[in-house]
Formats: structure tokens, C-alpha cells, sequence
RNA sequence: GUGGCCGUAGCUCAGUUGGUUAGAGCGCCAGGUUGUGGCCCUGGAGGUCGGGGGUUCAAGUCCCCUCGGUCACCCCA
């Protein structure tokens, strides 16, 4: 045997019956963001590297340090992307679709940084982006889409914090006092932000340190430096949250990672998962980052969720997972395969899940296939059954006991009866 | 980038102060039941003990190096 490969650090196989909780997860926010008029956009996996750069901003370790960089043949600079917004914008800039333009996506992520419960070099995100329009009720919309998708999937326990950040109006004034509050008082922060704190003063807001914490309370807040525009708009959020009941709080240092950010912040996070990575997904809007990547000037809103963070969380909150099952129907074949290789297909022509063995198995060994598969029923053609142009119906489980259900059927009814069969086992 | 912990079968792990052919449970395959799954019983396949070097009469066990995994810091989903 030569030398058997793993997946690269921080990436990792999803197998079946682990796949179901994915399938089921995309298929719910599909049909959610469906409902709410979001259509599926669907875009490289690779940009441009100023794409990212120029949205999630230069200064940030993401777009400093952990992104996936490499030059194309044709000496292109470009880089995997490592958030789902950016790309999205892109694309609206490049096609001008009618605005606002609601999208919808699933994608993977980027990011080079040493992997951890939680976090992956290759993680997956789901989210939406809503394009050309500034009204705070599509905030409300699209904070809404994303609280109800975590009840959706079973996870009731999410906290969800909303701030909003200001915008070019106020946030440079903001920004100028926090700095010359933090130089007065460097000496009470913690080590990383005495340091770290001139680079970028609004991280320190965010930091979970007690030094930071008691710190900055008598930091200024942005919720008094608002400018009217923002304070408005920041209501008007509440407002629409509060008329639609979905529970959140306001919290003053919410500090989102990427520079795109402007007015409304928000940011969900599991109680039942370690602080450090507790956050399950996040957004916000970003009013400038169209015009950054060269469209024209068209406020937006949008958020991400990562997915495996977001089934750490439902299995840490104990949401129950239903039992993943690929067919209803196994075809048990002792004489050559041929009739498992005609049923299969004719039982799945009529809309019906089926699977059957190969390598010419013995009896017992297709039965134990059968009972593995997780299907409610097994069809078994032996010597007699084809002799006869016949096939027995065998129920796998609920029957009870040893009293087991078997029939004998002609053929010629044979998916008519194991339809019936299965309508009648899902009935009950 | 920095640090802690851990590498024995597909998985979860035993393996006594170094001492014969390295074990268990689960899983897998087959048989018990020459036409019937689950439960039970029996048997089988599967391991260069992560890799390399060293100490020793003898290394899964001790030492060094290396690779890999994992957790944490930083940051984020």
C-alpha cells in the first residue's frame, strides 16, 4: 500500500449519515431566504485578491495574514475567498441586476489560521446579501431572516446582539475621541491592546479581557456620537425588531472584524458554546463597500453564518437529529441480479428511495444490507418468486415482534403495492 | 506565529518495574439456520505499536529527533 493521504489541516470530509444535518441545514435557509424573495446566487471561490483586501479592509488579520494568496498562470493575483460578502458585491457590481438585489448563498471559506474546536481553514457559510437600498427595514428584514432560520434548525438559545457603528458622518469624530480616550488611559488596558489599541481603537471595545472590560466603561460610546441620520436609522432597526418580537439587545461595543461595516451591526452567538467561539453567525450593513469595488454608491445589508459552528451549537444545545435514511425500499436478489437491478430502477422511476446489494451476496448477507439501510421494506426474489413471476414483500420494522409482515406479490403490481405499502407506513 | 496534551486494528481504548507468537469491545466478513435481517453463539480478516535514530541480551514500554493529531492564545463563522 503507498502512503495513504489525509485532508489538509483545518479542512475535513463530511460523510453520510453526518451529511444529513448539512442537507437538512441548507435545504431549511434555502427555503427560507426563498420565502423572503432571496434568489441563489452562486460565485467563484476565487477573486481578484484586492476584492477581499479592499472590503474587509488591509488592516485586518484576515486580509493581512489568513488569506490564501497564490498568482495564476496567467501572473493574476488572486486569493480563496475568505467571507461570502465581498464576492457578492463583486458580482452585483459587474452584472447590475435591479436593485435591490436579493441574494442568497452557500459557500466555503478561507482562512489560513492554526485550526481549533471550531474553527476551520475551510468552513462553510450560509447567508444573504440584500443590495440598493437603505431603508432600515430591510435591516430589520434580513436580521429577522436570520433569527428565524436559528429557530428553524432548533436553536431557540441564540443571543442576539445589535449596535450600529456609525457611518462616514460620525464615525471619524467617534473615532479621533476613542483614540485620544485610549492614549489617556493605555496603562489600564490589557497587554495585547496597549499595544494593539492605536491600530485599530475600536477592537479594543470588543475585547473579552477583564482589564479592557472594566476599562472601558467610561470609554466614550458610539451610541451617544451617533449623527442624527444613523441615530434614526438605528430606531427605526429597534423599531422593526421589537413590531416583529424577535428578541435581541443593544450592546454599545459590538465591534464587527471587517472595516466594510457601517450603521447596523449585529451579531448572534450560542450560550451552550465556549465563549471564544461562540459566535454563530453575524452581519450588517455596509454602505460604502459597492462603491469601494466600483459600482456606484448603493447601501446594502447582509449576513453570514457558519455552518459548522452553527451544528456545534445544535449539538451542544441538545436539538435532536432525526435519524438519517437514504431509502424505503431494499430489492434482496439470490438469483443473479437481475431482478434487483430491474426493480431498483422501476421503484425509483416512481418516485420511490431504493437500494440493493451487489457481489452476489448470500441471503443472510443481503438481508443484513437490508436492515442497515435503514428501508421499511425488502423485496426478496429467490428461485420460487422468479419461477413463478413473483416477489415478496417483507416489512423491516415496525411490525413487532417476530410476527413479521410478509406477502407474496405478482410482479406486475409489485411498485403499485410497495407504494401503497409505504403510504400506509408513513400515514401512521 | 506561540504554548499544553496525545499518537497501539476501520473506531474507542487496554498493555503491569522494559521480558516469548501485541489484546479487548464495537464495526466488518462468514457460519450456526442448505429461502429470511434485528437478538444470541462460533470463527475469520485486519496492526511495519506514526516515522527515524539511540540505550539494552531484550523496547509498544526508556532517551533524542521528526511527522501527525488535538486543545488553547491571537482572531474569527
Amino acid at each position: 500500500m503507498s502512503e495513504a493521504f489525509r485532508a489538509p489541516p483545518g479542512t475535513h470530509d463530511v460523510l453520510f449519515p453526518d451529511s444529513a444535518r448539512w442537507e437538512a441545514v441548507i435545504a431549511t435557509f434555502a427555503s427560507l431566504a426563498h420565502r423572503a424573495g432571496y434568489g441563489l446566487v452562486v460565485n467563484p471561490i476565487f477573486e481578484d485578491e484586492r476584492v477581499f483586501v479592499r472590503g474587509i479592509g488591509a488592516g485586518s488579520d484576515v486580509a493581512s495574514k489568513e488569506m490564501y494568496r497564490f498568482e495564476d498562470r496567467g501572473a493574476r493575483r488572486l486569493a480563496l475567498r475568505p467571507e461570502g460578502t465581498a464576492s457578492v458585491v463583486r458580482a452585483f457590481v459587474q452584472h447590475r441586476p435591479p436593485a435591490p438585489w436579493k441574494a442568497w448563498y452557500v459557500t466555503p471559506a478561507f482562512r489560513y489560521e492554526r485550526p481549533q474546536a471550531g474553527r476551520y481553514r475551510q468552513h462553510h457559510q450560509i447567508g444573504v446579501e440584500a443590495i440598493g437600498s437603505g431603508d432600515p427595514d430591510l435591516d430589520t428584514e434580513v436580521i429577522a431572516l436570520a433569527w428565524q432560520f436559528y429557530v428553524d434548525v432548533g436553536l431557540g438559545g441564540v443571543n442576539l446582539r445589535i449596535g450600529s457603528m456609525g457611518d462616514a458622518t460620525c464615525r471619524p469624530a467617534f473615532e479621533r475621541a476613542l483614540r485620544s480616550w485610549l492614549d489617556a488611559n493605555m496603562s489600564k488596558l490589557c497587554n495585547e491592546h496597549g499595544v494593539k489599541a492605536m491600530a485599530n481603537p475600536l477592537r479594543v471595545l470588543d475585547c473579552k479581557s477583564e482589564e479592557c472590560r472594566s476599562a472601558t466603561e467610561s470609554a466614550p460610546s458610539i451610541s451617544e456620537a451617533l449623527c442624527p441620520g444613523c441615530a434614526e436609522h438605528f430606531k427605526r432597526v429597534r423599531e422593526g425588531l421589537d413590531a416583529l418580537e424577535v428578541p435581541y439587545v443593544c450592546d454599545p461595543r459590538l465591534v464587527r472584524g471587517f472595516d466594510y461595516y457601517t450603521r447596523t451591526t449585529f451579531e448572534l452567538s450560542s450560550p451552550y458554546l465556549d465563549a471564544a467561539q461562540n459566535g454563530v453567525g453575524g452581519g450588517g450593513r455596509y454602505d460604502g463597500l459597492v462603491e469601494a469595488l466600483g459600482g456606484p454608491p448603493s447601501p446594502a445589508v447582509g449576513f453570514g453564518i457558519g455552518i459548522e459552528r452553527l451544528l456545534l451549537a445544535c449539538e451542544a444545545e441538545g436539538s435532536p437529529a432525526r435519524a438519517a435514511r437514504l431509502v424505503d425500499v431494499f430489492v434482496v436478489d439470490v438469483v443473479g441480479g437481475e431482478s434487483a437491478r430491474r426493480w431498483t430502477h422501476e421503484l425509483r422511476l416512481a418516485g420511490i428511495g431504493a437500494d440493493r446489494a451487489f457481489d452476489g451476496r448470500s441471503l443472510k448477507a443481503q438481508m443484513r444490507l437490508a436492515d442497515r439501510s435503514g428501508a421499511e421494506i425488502a423485496v426478496i426474489v429467490g428461485p420460487e418468486e422468479k419461477a413463478a413471476g413473483k416477489a415478496a414483500i417483507r416489512r423491516l420494522r415496525g411490525g413487532g415482534g417476530d410476527a413479521t409482515i410478509q406477502e407474496l406479490v405478482d410482479t406486475a403490481t409489485l411498485v403499485e403495492r410497495v407504494s401503497v405499502l409505504l403510504g400506509d407506513i408513513s400515514v401512521r
